[in-house]
This record gives structure tokens, sequence and C-alpha cells, in this order.
DNA sequence: AAAAACCATGTAGTAGCTATAAGGTCAAGA
DNA sequence: TCTTGACCTTATAGCTACTACATGGTTTTT
């Protein structure tokens, strides 16, 4: 099939297959004599678990990775299960972070109600005040 | 002062500094006779509210906005309360994404206990199958 | 005088695409 | 037959917010 076709199947982007391809994602597939792509379901199959993969968050870099391991198959899984771990203790990082975040926002907005004037608006005399804090050096 | 003391004060890379010069966070600084930025206390302050904004998560298109209504502080400041209701908003839904992504992963990798073979590992099967299943076409 | 430390500019790289430009190919309709 | 439109090709630039590097000038220290 044309990579247009492709596409459809693999609910992607044309220049994104092409990119994978570029990246070593997928195998570069034949080539008609006018210069089109034609792919086989072996892509669509790949494609299928870039693209799951990549809705896991994982980079491209990763999933690299796991082809790496499919093509050897009997070499045990452990780096899998490692990279998966690590992936998660990742994501539960940037939750922290986030809700961290979240919390220094919320309380900013508290500070600050409708109808005030920029120049006594508590958010921005929030984040100001934050910045002399003795503390907002370099390291503390 | 020169670039580097700033750098210093403002916890920042010289290099930073002049991108934000770029981008026109700050005012670009006199020069001396030689072609060196001088900058003064003004520029302390102000790349000292660009890092918290910046902790903070703001873009710095968003931080520009900030600075645009500093310049006219006899506004009201609607548009600052809306702004970070809109990025505390932004930041919930990252976090809700990202815990749903935190249950499938942990969920995929219980599918996979160590010592299996990389052909029976359950989280390689788990993205495969998931690949399979008739909902996850483009809009599904 | 030489070396270290600072300053300048410009460019390329990071991640994962997306968009655009400029052009070749192919099938169908007027 | 010509043209329109849909498809394909490549190459390049853009997005964010920096960071790193190359190359060269200036100042300060040894």
């Amino acid at each position: 099939m044309h990579i247009g076709q492709l596409a459809k199947i693999a609910c992607m982007d044309r220049q994104t297959i092409r990119f994978y391809e570029q990246q070593g994602l997928i195998t570069p597939p034949v080539r008609q004599e006018n210069g089109y792509r034609l792919y086989t379901e072996q892509h669509v199959d790949r494609l299928a678990f870039i693209h799951r993969c990549r809705i896991l968050n994982l980079s491209l870099t990763e999933i690299r990775e796991l082809q790496g391991y499919q093509d050897d198959p009997h070499q045990p899984c452990t780096a899998v299960n490692i990279m998966l771990d690590k992936h998660i203790s990742q994501i539960r990082a940037q939750i922290n972070a986030l809700q961290t975040l979240e919390r220094q926002l919320v309380s900013l907005r508290s500070s600050c109600n409708e109808g005030r004037e920029i120049n006594s608006c508590g958010i921005l005399t929030g984040i100001n005040d934050e910045c002399k804090k003795p503390s907002s050096g370099c390291k503390g």
C-alpha cells in the first residue's frame, strides 16, 4: 500500500511515517519504479506498536530499544522490566512536581480577587515578593 | 555590572540572559566602548521575576504578557487572574493525564515478572495486544 | 609576555513532530 | 488532449527554552 493509506490505518500523518523511517524506527519500504514507497502489513503492525508506545509516553529512543529486544526473543526480559519501572518512577516524579506547582499556583491565585488594578494585583506582587526572599538565592 | 556577575546573581547562564534579551524579555543594556553589556539593578529585578515565573512553569510568552501588564499599572488585573486560572487548569489536566498513564503503566508492568524470555514477556505482548483491539482505531 | 578569565557573535543541537516549498506522477473529466 | 485534483517525492524551516560549541576580541592576572 502507499503511504497515504498506511497513514490512515495507523492514524498518523504521512510526514510522521517518513520521519520514523528516517529515525530508523521502521524498515525502509520497497519503492515502486516512480519512487513511491510500498508498505506491507508488517509496517502496519510496527506503526501500531510505535503508536501505542507513544501513547504510553515512551520516547523514540526507548521504542527503538524495545524493538531491539524483540529482535532477540530468547534474551531475558529483565531490561524491559527495568525500563518500565524507570518510566513509571519518572511519571510519578512528574506528577509530584506538578502537584507542588499546582499548590503554589492556587495559593498565588488566592492572593488576588477580581477588580483590582495591576499595581495592587496580589499575583504580581506575590511573584515579585518571592523574588526578594533571602532564601531565593541560587542554591536556596 | 557585566553579564557574568549578573548571571551569578540571577542564577542563570550568561547565554540564557542574552537569549532573554534577544526574545525581548529584558531591555537591551547599555554597551561599553568595547561592546560589553552593562547591566543595572533593574535588570537584576527583571531576571528575578522571570526566574520565578519560569519556576511556576509560565511560558516566555506568558511572561512577556505579564510584563506588558506591569507597564500599564492602572488597568484592572482581570487578565492576570484569567491567565493564572488557565494555567492552573492546564496543570490539572496534565496531572490527570499523567495519573491515567501511570495506572496504565503499572497495569502493564504487573503483567510481567522477572526471569522470562523476551518472546513471552507480558509487557511486550501487552503492548502488542492493545494494538489489535478493535477499539484501537483512530477515533476510538 | 603569556596565560587565564572574561566578553562578543553566530550556529547547531535537543524531542517529536508539523508545515511549507517546489516539484514529479497518476487517474478522471471536459 | 489538456487540465484539474489528489497523490507522491525531497528538502527545509518552525515550534520551546534553552545549551553547547566555534571563533575571535579584551581584560586581568601571573
